[in-house]
DNA sequence: AAGCCTGTCAACCGAATGGTTGAATGATAT
DNA sequence: ATATCATTCAACCATTCGGTTGACAGGCTT
């Protein structure tokens, strides 16, 4: 319902209270969790048809669901007597963005950053930043 | 020790079991332990060091250090009585392509994909898959 | 050798997780 | 009105988590 498009991020940012990557990365931890983002990725599902590849209780995949939710992942659209889920992307780009940071250490800047960093530990036991250290998107917390 | 680009990759596929998304993610949902990793791409830190900022006790953050080590995100050199830590980006590299499955959904083809989305429920109760729906970069898993 | 330092281990604790079952809610169908 | 369907809720259970404390194991220092 509303408009579509805009609706996705518009929520994200003001109807979410940005979920922090604690919650995002703890329903990420889960391969059920991972799995139903997975089959949403297909398109909207029901909390049903979320649950049937699962050998579990439905009210377990509920609470699985559940958590999703929490995290921002999934959106849910209560019609009739079922619930309509759909993929919320907003908090799998603020996870994406986080990795991102580490990005250059495992591309072509790793072997660079890899010589700076032993140089670094050789040349002096002081364990400061390193300066030439990626920055962090972040501030302190992550 | 031994070369340095090839051997982060090489003890990543080798030497490491393949730490499965469950432990990475979980890895990373907690605060401290991101903090860590945040510390460790400053250059390689003693367990201690890695300790010091927090306000918990050497044994509280030496779990969580053994945490990152588990999900194959830290390596660890013991070095005489110091236990010096080391950033392992191959993990934090499959989480983020892991997440890179779902960026066509933040991206500008989010508004493509909603509205093929859309029009898949609204044209057919059945729930199958979308055929324009991303492919999975891996198998059933996750 | 004695003592200190770094770090782990083991036992314990409370809270959270992930699952179950059975009852309750509410919308739909007959 | 009644039965059925989709889903949640509540209580319960075992396990894991994140933290503590105290004891232990090595490595340095003197």
């Amino acid at each position: 319902m509303t408009g579509f498009l805009p609706a996705a991020i518009f929520n994200r940012m003001v109807e979410q209270q940005t979920p922090d990557l604690d919650t995002v990365f703890h329903a990420l931890g889960d391969a059920t969790r991972r799995r139903m983002l997975r089959a949403l990725a297909g398109g909207e599902r029901t909390v049903g048809q979320l649950a049937e590849p699962f050998e579990m209780s439905l009210a377990a995949a509920s609470k699985h669901v559940k958590a999703l939710e929490k995290a921002g992942l999934v959106r849910r659209e209560v019609r009739g007597r079922t619930h309509l889920c759909r993929l919320e992307p907003g908090p799998l780009a603020s996870a994406h963005d986080w990795l991102g940071f580490y990005e250059r250490f495992w591309t072509g800047r790793l072997d660079v950053l890899d010589a700076l960093l032993r140089q670094e530990a050789a040349e002096s036991s002081a364990t400061r930043e390193n300066p030439s250290a990626p920055q962090s998107p972040e501030g302190d917390e992550s």
